[in-house]
DNA sequence: AACGATCCCTGTTGGC
DNA sequence: TGCCAACAGGGATCGT
């Protein structure tokens, strides 16, 4: 007797491009134009890769922020003095607004004080997130410049993202999952863009051809898009959540992803669970060839 | 260079 | 009922 692999109800829904993208937007009324008037850090191992333990709190405090963007799963808060706020959630990682003097959440492991009688809290169970301060020299020399392009701002044409995989032996899913070739892109949403694209996941990146790649492009934009506009997936209220505490509402319209022995809503197909890569994937072997 | 494996971490759950 | 291994996974790192 085979044991159910299938992912309870209970899975923690981890944060990709647009989960980090819902939060970006959460925030921006929240934390444009304020100054940092406070900094608790609950928990060190949250803050990682900087030069000295000090750093994060001496660099935040006092600093006024600029803008808010995002490149693929990266939050980037923009402060004055030329410094970068950088924020990944990690897997289990959520950014909230609260009132000043709200209880801390369990597992909060950053609190910054903004001043307006707000808080941003930084809770993360499992502690695979991380927030740094970093200098102009610092973010262009960090694991950053690595990134591939946007996967929803900034994605390549089909003609550059087919160049890039002529010749790659790797699954077509772990390519997708591969930060470097375009950034943003998650376990979910890699399901749901071949699911789209009708593509299965182990094709071999190389093998596919022009059309298929042109699939592929309009899958990741739409299933970006559509996770975007839902405010992102929250699979349990444990994990991922807006910064004002409402849930995303993507999981109601996944097509594929834990959806393993239900049917397919293209062409009623099994859905199937195949581990790539150390990652469950889910696809229809009905409809994606 | 490309690819795959391993580790980090904690809460939940299936199995006995 | 209680214990425990398995499981979830993004990214850094390492071996081949």
């Amino acid at each position: 007797m085979r044991r159910t692999p299938l992912p309870g109800p209970r899975r923690a829904g981890v944060p990709e491009l647009p989960e980090v993208e819902a939060t970006r937007r959460g925030l921006l009324p929240y934390l444009v134009g304020r100054r940092i008037e406070h900094v608790s850090v609950l928990h060190p191992r949250v803050v990682r890769r900087q030069l000295r333990p000090t750093d994060f709190h001496d660099r935040l405090v006092g600093r006024t922020v600029l803008r808010l963007d995002r490149h693929g799963k990266f939050l980037l808060v923009r402060l004055d003095a030329d410094l970068h706020w950088v924020t990944h959630l990690g897997m289990s990682g959520r950014l909230r607004i609260v009132g000043s003097n709200a209880d801390l959440e369990l597992h909060t492991r950053v609190s910054v004080g903004l001043g307006d009688a707000n808080d941003l809290r930084f809770v993360d169970t499992r502690t695979f997130g991380f927030m740094t301060v970093w200098t102009d020299a610092e973010l262009a020399e960090s694991s950053l410049r690595r990134l591939g392009r946007d996967a929803f701002t900034d994605l390549p044409p089909s003609r550059e993202l087919e160049a890039g995989l002529t010749n790659r032996t790797a699954p077509i899913k772990a390519l997708l999952l591969d930060q470097r070739i375009v950034a943003g892109v998650g376990n979910i949403y890699a399901d749901e863009t071949l699911h789209r694209a009708a593509i299965a996941p182990l094709r071999a990146g190389g093998s596919l051809d022009g059309g298929e790649v042109k699939r592929l492009r309009a899958g990741i934009r739409a299933s970006l898009a559509a996770g975007i506009a839902a405010g992102g997936t929250s699979l349990d209220d444990l994990a991922y959540l807006l910064p004002d505490g409402r849930a995303g509402s993507f999981l109601e319209q996944l097509r594929v992803y834990g959806r393993e022995g239900e049917s397919c809503r293209r062409c009623g197909g099994g859905i199937r669970r195949t581990v790539i890569r150390g990652r469950s994937s889910f696809w229809c072997s009905g409809c994606q060839t």
